[in-house]
DNA sequence: GCGACAG
DNA sequence: ATCTTGTCGC
């Protein structure tokens, strides 16, 4: 069988995210944006196949400029905390295939607001050396309080005493999202590109166009 | 040992 | 993530 850098055993990979998570950068680190990312990635095949898609969207007008999507075999299997071992090889692959070199990036699940603080967002960012966003649908790790049922509204996400991220109400009446900083930016920047990139549904419209992408549907 | 657990 | 249609509510 073929070896790949990304076949690491739990262990190792678990080590590698430790010594990883102190090149993480928590401020902003990014001047003008013009283009924000999507990324997103779906399975197929009962998950032999992954499917990685990248959305270029022009900002702050949010208009799709550029998708990108690879289809490869998966090679990793799901693992709670380990995410990015299992997509970031096929994200990668798409993203070697932009033409369009985005500012910002807005990942599907966690940036810091993992157990070793270098969750898939995290891990992508460093290794591009470019800001990027934890944009999950479901919590990871932390806890956190009610959020007010208004667009917008926020609270803190705190794991372990540390303030990871945020849960956000990017909509009423629909249930939060979990924001954390990947690479280059703050928790209040974070929420406050997501916000920017989301207009009238739950999830930012980068991660919309990358969901739709990665989807087998047409 | 038990429960939790991004996508 | 994925298997899947209609349906209830703002």
């Amino acid at each position: 069988m073929n070896t790949h850098a990304w076949d690491l055993s739990p262990q190792d990979a678990i080590a590698l995210q430790k010594q990883w998570a102190d090149r993480v950068v928590l401020c902003d680190e990014f001047d003008e944006v013009r283009f924000v990312a999507g990324v997103d990635v779906g399975f197929e095949e009962n998950n032999k196949v992954t499917r990685a898609a990248i959305a270029v969207l022009s900002f702050p007008s949010l208009q799709l400029v550029e998708s990108a999507l690879v289809k490869q075999p998966t090679r990793y299997p799901y693992i709670p905390g380990l995410l990015s071992f299992r997509e970031m090889p096929a994200i990668l692959a798409a993203y070697s295939t932009l033409r369009t070199i985005p500012d910002l990036l807005l990942c599907d699940g966690q940036g810091v607001a993992h157990p070793r603080r270098l969750g898939i967002a995290s891990h992508l960012g460093v290794w591009l050396d470019k800001p990027a966003i934890g944009v999950g649908k479901s919590r990871l790790v932390g806890q956190y309080g009610p959020v007010p049922d208004v667009r917008g509204s926020w609270v803190a996400l705190v794991d372990k005493g540390e303030e990871v991220g945020a849960v956000l109400r990017s909509r009423q009446n629909v249930k939060p999202i979990f924001i954390s900083p990947g690479h280059k930016i703050s928790i209040d920047s974070a929420i406050k590109w997501t916000m920017a990139c989301t207009t009238r549904f739950k999830l930012p419209e980068t991660t919309r166009h990358a969901h739709h992408i990665a989807s087998n549907l047409k």
